[in-house]
RNA sequence: GGGCGUGUGGCGGAAUGGCAGACGCAAGGGAUUUAAAAUCCCUUGUCCGAAAGGACGUGUGGGUUCGAAUCCCACCAUGCCCA
């Protein structure tokens, strides 16, 4: 019977009875989406032209909207990818019809590590497998629609590309960043500090007017000590200045070595327990020599400039927080068997020591430097920690503990950082036997090494506060180190303390409210009282504790007893004991005394103290480090320099690039043993021989055989969108001036961080050297959100994937197999529970159009969402009540109903109501709500027996970017030979929108009792009246005296009385 | 462990200080049909009630306000990001 259904012969001798549809009036969506995509090809409908393009209005104003371009893999879209894509498309279409000139493009992020082993598991070259990703995405992109200008889409693996993010690269290599440099920007911006070509570097340091000093950092004081001349230095001391002052430059740094996968992997791509993300190998901390981009640098600019973008608050946040820009004090902690301070002066017992000029921060041999926040806890650092990894560590460790150190920071070297830091709890150190002198109070404290600290931020090495800081109190109270208090904890901090101590009574422990009770005979007959009530501490017995004995006591006994209270008080408050009582003869100079000022006075003081006595200095410290920008993997952009056998590195000329990633059969990386920590890295490029191997200018080279991380191409593939056939420049500059910066850019919120941190970067530095018009790329982010699956959970709270699951109606889910009930839950989409919806299957059973109205009305865009196959049909339907709006299923032609006749007051109203909640709406990117008000449209016409087409036709157009195929087509047979992409918006008539009448609910003390209808403008006296004498109201303030009014003006009364 | 977000009918959601549940799905009823699909119309938060009507109701508990889903505090649950 369904094979005989199939037959088109036979469905069409089928068709004698009058409700069958004749194939002219059905609503074909696949015919007509076919047609439309096929016109919008053919006529060129959605290219957009530059200026100086013949054609091109550069009058109109310019809307570039930008979407996150996808990174290609063999799986093909899933229905989460094209949610973004989707709206900017509304948004694209709805600005093409508002009179703007719209860059809206489309390309592929195609180099990376997932075509790579994916690749290596299909043992198909990545070129292959990445070629055929890409068609398949285009493909599948082309299905839904979209207005893509497709002749400018680009793929980040082309040749034609990456030439240019080599070439960006070079400029990277032959920059430096000037700190001092004032400048205004062309954008009006004045700023400090900026990328310039390091030739100028060359050209200062040639002239005399700088210097540099023993570490080759700049000197631009004249008469400094440590100056040392250009012409002083040696070839290679002079190339070595060069390469230290490069943004992108060569240095050892700790990163993650995967022996297995034979390749360091991001942060990212290590998880909690350091393994591979693949494969779950073992990866180990090591240093390696890596490309490095210079982006602390412009941690002040990235922060700064985020201020006005228009973005998501927490993006920002998120932006701020990576960068971590902190202030405090760095501290010159002097090694106590090197140094005494004596007649208040410090002496070096080293005599090998020799000491040029006064002492300071830089100026200090044989002493720990640390990197504090809180400078004015100075008095209570107790012990200082060196990162397993410092370069002191060897040094200063006493022999008997020797063994035990090493044998640490060997154990150490096997954790990430995030192992490291995370597990906050278990502390792990080993005491080095040295001692160093705390610089505020001459005392001798211990010097630990502890993994919990980090080579990578800071100097590597703490002064460790106990009493101020929760890390560093948990490892006093593990490993017994003395713990002194301060700073004077706030009432509020000692409140909660209390609450906290207090609250376990009731089930065991009452050790804490019991050492605080034996600091105070009042207190405990309290906690008595409480115990014996069996009720625990509620808040309000607290404040009765407080009151009898004073929260000012127990502060008190904090900064006496600090271990008792089991927590740290780290805020800001009064400083204590500072330097308190203790003996302080030691010290070198005046003593700095800080007791009583709050946290920032005595942070400005005793760095003042630090700096003027040599021990230290004010500091921004950042969180952000550079970037770690080589990768040992063959799938990316090759470095375009040349290592020469000297040791010199020199950029490959403009004019030879690109360096093409030279064709390998045998792209796969040399892996090694598992637990081989220490083999050195073999990339698969340095196994192309002849490629690496080159001759310039009677020199020979190496080519460099890493290459760029996946972030590279999307730094700036928005900048070639502009203008991606050029072959002379990454894009032309007016055309760059003309389209920049991106207006809207909508993706994921998973690249919040990184991507657009790096892009921003990028961007920076192409702007500082005059290259791009724009301090920062992106105007307006908008974060889409994650389009989830359903799944079940059962009793054991195991996650089931919906293939096993029956669903028997009014949520009741079983079992398949055991008909054992389970739980719907919203779950990600993954293979693993086979829940990945792909549109190929929606598009294909109710087309496209159906599927952008789906993904739209699901809910607000940026919110999580589960994908519900169940809900589709109904925007289908949507569809189909459009489609008979306008055609006659039965005949094809125009349906009867729509009349020519001038629309009447209702029918026009509803056209504007709803021109009104579809423009606003788009404009907020409310999309679902937008459909809502369709929805309101379409149920309000479908049963009128006369339709106006001065109201259908304006409906078509507010409809038509979200149903595109649907609206062309209805336009179409409406009598319209053009395309309506570039129909003017309709209008709103404002009047039109507003009801005369309205119906205004009546409140009598906040319940409702009436609902009165007046007209709209009328004024509060009246609605007044028109309240009180309602029957309904008058009943029920009926024997009560009325004390107040409210009126809210369209919404609602308020009748106050009592 | 820290930061940020979210919590509303059977389900997706609407309302961001002013009539809670728009709109859609699902469910039920009706019209049409030989029948079904499709289409069109109606009902549908919970509880009490035959009905009229009433009470309750936006995770929980408190607070601010004439008025709170919306703002504030605490807690619970859940998601994301970072460590």
């Amino acid at each position: 019977m369904r094979d005989f259904l199939h037959e088109p012969t036979n469905v069409t001798n089928l068709r004698t009875d009058r409700t069958e549809k004749p194939e002219s009036g059905r609503y074909d969506f696949t015919a007509i989406e076919a047609k439309w995509q096929a016109f919008w090809e053919k006529n060129g409908t959605f290219r957009a032209l530059n200026p100086g393009e013949e054609g091109a209005e550069t009058d109109k104003p310019k809307f570039y909207i930008l979407d996150f371009f996808p990174y290609p893999s063999g799986a093909g879209l899933h229905v989460g990818h094209p949610l973004g894509y989707c709206a900017t498309d509304i948004i694209a279409r709805h600005k093409r019809m508002c009179g703007f000139n719209v860059l809206h493009p489309m390309g592929f992020d195609s180099f990376g590590l997932p075509a790579e082993q994916y690749a290596i598991a299909t043992n198909v070259h990545p070129a292959v497998t990445t070629e055929k990703s890409i068609e398949k995405y285009r493909r599948q992109l082309k299905m839904f629609g979209f207005s893509y200008d497709w002749e400018r889409e680009v793929a980040t693996s082309d040749v034609g590309f990456y030439r240019f993010t080599q070439w960006m690269f070079a400029r990277m290599f032959e920059s430096w960043f000037d700190d001092e440099c004032r400048w205004t920007a062309p954008n009006g911006d004045d700023t400090i500090g900026r990328a310039r070509p390091i030739s100028q570097l060359q050209a200062e340091l040639q002239s005399g007017q700088w210097g540099v000093n023993e570490c080759f950092e700049l000197v631009r004081d004249k008469n400094d000590a440590h100056r040392r001349e250009w012409d002083d230095l040696s070839v290679v001391d002079r190339r070595r200045v060069m390469d230290k002052h490069r943004l992108a430059y060569l240095d050892e740094v700790a990163v993650n070595w995967c022996p297995a996968l034979g390749t360091v992997l991001a942060n990212e791509e290590v998880d909690a327990d350091g393994r591979s993300d693949r494969g779950g190998h073992p990866v180990f901390r090591r240093p390696l020599r890596q490309w490095m981009l210079r982006i602390t640098k412009y941690a002040e600019r990235l922060l700064a400039d985020i201020e006005p973008l228009d973005w998501p608050e927490p993006i920002k946040l998120m932006q701020r927080n990576w960068v971590g820009r902190s202030t405090g004090a760095e501290v010159v902690f002097p090694l106590a068997d090197k140094w005494t301070a004596a007649n208040g002066e410090w002496k070096c017992l080293d005599e090998s020591v020799r000491i040029e000029g006064p002492l300071s921060y830089t100026n200090f041999p044989h002493a720990i430097r640390v990197y504090t926040t809180r400078p004015d806890t100075l008095f209570g650092a107790t012990y200082l920690v060196l990162a397993p990894e410092h370069e002191i560590v060897a040094q200063v460790t006493k022999s008997d503990q020797r063994d035990a150190v090493e044998a640490y920071v060997a154990a150490a070297r096997r954790r990430t950082d995030l192992e490291r830091t995370a597990d906050a709890k278990k502390k792990s150190g080993v005491f080095t036997g040295a001692h160093a002198v705390n610089p505020a109070n001459g005392q001798l404290i211990q010097i630990w090494v502890a993994d919990y600290v980090l080579m990578g931020y800071g100097t590597g090495a703490i002064m460790a506060v106990p009493a101020s800081d929760s890390r560093d109190f948990e490892f006093a109270c593990t490993f017994d180190l003395p713990i002194v208090a301060v700073v004077q904890p706030t009432v509020e901090w000692i409140e909660q303390r209390v609450a906290s101590l207090a609250a376990p009574i009731e089930q065991k422990t009452a050790t804490g409210l019991d050492e605080i009770a034996r600091g105070h005979p009042e207190l405990a007959a309290e906690v008595a009282k409480c115990r014996a009530r069996s009720s625990g501490l509620s808040g309000r017995t607290i404040a009765v504790l407080n009151q009898k004995v004073g929260a000012e006591k127990l502060i008190a006994h904090y900064v006496k007893h600090p271990r008792t209270w089991s927590a740290a008080f780290c805020e800001k408050s009064i400083a204590v004991n500072s330097p308190g009582d203790s003996d302080v003869s030691e010290v070198v100079g005046d003593v700095c005394r800080l007791d009583d000022m709050p946290t920032e006075k005595a942070k400005a003081h005793i760095t003042e103290w630090l700096q003027t006595h040599g021990l230290g200095r004010a500091a921004v410290n950042f969180k952000l480090r550079d970037w770690v920008f080589s990768r040992q993997k063959y799938w990316g952009e090759p470095f375009p320099v040349l290592h020469g056998e000297d040791g010199e590195t020199i950029a490959v000329p403009d004019a030879d690039l690109p360096v093409e990633l030279p064709p390998m059969d045998d792209f796969k990386p040399i892996v090694l043993a598992d637990d081989d920590a220490d083999s050195p890295p073999a990339p698969p490029l340095g196994r192309a021989e002849a490629w690496v191997n080159v001759e310039q200018d009677g020199k020979r080279y190496r080519r460099d055989v890493n290459t760029m991380p996946q972030w590279a191409g999307s730094c700036w593939y928005f900048l070639r969108f502009v203008d991606p056939q050029n072959q002379a420049r990454f894009a032309d500059a007016e055309a760059e001036r003309y389209w920049m910066p991106v207006d809207l850019y909508v993706g994921g919120a998973e690249h919040a961080v990184l991507h657009l941190l790096y892009a921003r970067f990028w961007h920076k530095v192409l702007f500082d050297l005059g290259l791009v018009s724009t301090a920062e790329p992106f105007k307006k982010l908008f974060n889409q959100g994650m389009i989830q699956s359903f799944a079940y959970r059962d009793g054991r709270g195991i996650t089931i994937g919906p293939d096993m699951v029956e669903d028997r109606g009014d949520d009741n889910y079983v079992l398949k197999d055991t008909g054992e009930p389970v739980t719907r839950i919203i779950a990600k989409m993954s293979k693993a529970l086979k829940n990945v919806v792909s549109p190929d299957e929606v598009i294909g059973q109710y087309g496209a159009d159906t599927f952008r109205f789906y993904e739209m009305y699901m809910g607000p865009l940026d919110a999580a969402k589960p994908w519900n196959t169940r809900d589709v049909p109904g925007l289908f339907k949507l569809c189909h009540r459009i489609w008979r709006l306008v055609v006659d299923e039965y005949t094809g032609d125009l349906s009867t109903s729509l009349v020519d006749d001038p629309p009447d007051v209702a029918a026009l109203r509803m056209l504007h109501k709803t021109i009104k909640r579809v423009t606003e709406d788009i404009g907020l990117l409310k999309l679902n709500t937008a459909i809502a008000a369709l929805f309101d449209f379409v149920n309000y016409m479908t049963p009128l027996p006369k339709r106006s087409r001065a109201v259908i036709e304006p409906f078509v157009l507010i409809m038509s970017p979200f149903a595109p195929h649907l609206g062309e087509e209805l336009w179409q047979r409406l009598g319209h030979h053009t395309t309506l992409a570039y129909e003017p918006w309709p209008v709103l008539d404002e009047k039109l929108a507003r009801d005369d009448e309205v119906e205004i609910a009546v409140q009598v003390s906040g319940k409702i009792k009436a609902r009165i209808t007046v007209a709209a403008d009328a004024d509060d006296d009246s609605l007044r009246a028109a309240a009180l004498a309602d029957a309904k109201v008058a009943a029920a303030i009926e024997g009560k005296t009325i004390r107040k009014v409210i009126v809210v003006q369209g919404r609602l009364i308020n009748i106050v009385a009592v």
